[in-house]
DNA sequence: ATCGCTTTTTGCCAAATGGCAAATGATATC
DNA sequence: GATATCATTTGCCATTTGGCAAAAAGCGAT
């Protein structure tokens, strides 16, 4: 839990009284490998933060193909914005990749936390919108490069996920096949 | 200049005493086709707002190729927050894709406007927010699709541009060559 | 070590896209 | 209207990537 403070604290100032407010209202849970934090079709409930683990994001497209949209690694916070602020059926899946530990807050929690301590909303805005610069800017360079480039960026961004999630996330990560990437993995090689 | 109140108004309220002051620190600016707004290397010093025209931020990859990263239409914001929030150097122009009218605030006014107006700070969260989710929004998908997907998403996202930019900048957004979208376009008809 | 299951690699061929250069079309200027 | 300039389309062929299925590799449970 010590890690959750420590990141909220490098985007805002609070004091002792208020973190253990935070605190109180955090709980620590666990899921395993495949588990779903939310899924498409409901409304997202709850705002999370990675202790440990992988999770990723993920959606079928018109073909009925799995895209793994992003993956969020420790220390990211994880939440459906669009459909935990307007309150309206989610688009993704939200998945634990490895075993995960993560902080959770229940809407209510959050909630109260906005409307108790006045820093939150600025802290949270700041975490969020760093975090949405960060997917645009891993996403939009990829689409102009080739498999292997993409690849090698991919490396570059994420050096301590291709090592934990299954080929086929990275590959629909990439927008390439599975049996592609294998290929390009050997040419690198 | 009317529209850029309403627009800005849409995300939270102001008495006409704060709508005036805005008004003061605004320079409303043209830019002809094909000049820039910012530029790469250049630290960004200017927040601007598109009243008319279409604006383009693009960007040289790793082969030298230039890369159409995302359009700009009208009553969007236009500004490099990395650049201008941290006083660093750019890493991609900012172009006018089509004759246009901006509203203009140099990185001082900007900051008058922050300190003097208490919900500024939060409206232009707001509004930024909004505006990297639709960037992410827009480009995850791409990747995971062939190129006619793409044209075809691209045509659905930004309806009004297709017809006011050249056919490279397309093509360079979708990461494909300008000949295979021309023959997708003819496959299409 | 063996079995059963999942993931990854590989082979074969088809389809999509790229590269290059020439042709065509569009537009502005004189 | 002729000309110069730039944008778009097209032809030809090379390269990249996909689709599918089988083989190989990894891995946990017994």
């Amino acid at each position: 839990m010590k890690e959750f403070i420590d990141y909220i604290l490098q985007f805002g100032t609070l004091n002792q009284h208020q973190i253990d407010l935070i605190l109180t209202k955090a709980t620590e849970l666990e899921f395993n490998k495949d588990e779903y934090f939310s899924e498409a079709g409901k409304v997202s409930q709850q705002v999370g933060f990675v202790l440990d683990g992988i999770v990723r994001v993920c959606y079928y497209n018109n073909k009925g193909e799995e895209i793994t949209k992003y993956f969020i690694e420790e220390n990211n916070l994880v939440v459906d914005l669009e459909s935990f602020d307007n309150e309206i059926p989610s688009t993704a899946y939200v998945q634990a990749t490895t075993d995960c530990k993560l902080v959770v807050f229940s809407r209510k929690e959050w909630k109260e936390l906005l409307d108790t301590i006045i820093p939150w909303e600025a802290i949270v805005h700041k975490i969020i919108s760093k975090a949405l610069r960060q997917k645009v800017e891993r996403r939009s360079p990829l689409v102009a490069e080739d498999a292997t480039t993409r690849y090698l960026m991919f490396l570059d961004i994420y050096p301590n996920v291709v090592n934990r999630v299954p080929l086929s996330y990275v590959a629909s990560y990439l927008g390439i096949t599975q049996s592609s990437l294998s290929r390009i993995r050997k040419n690198i090689r």
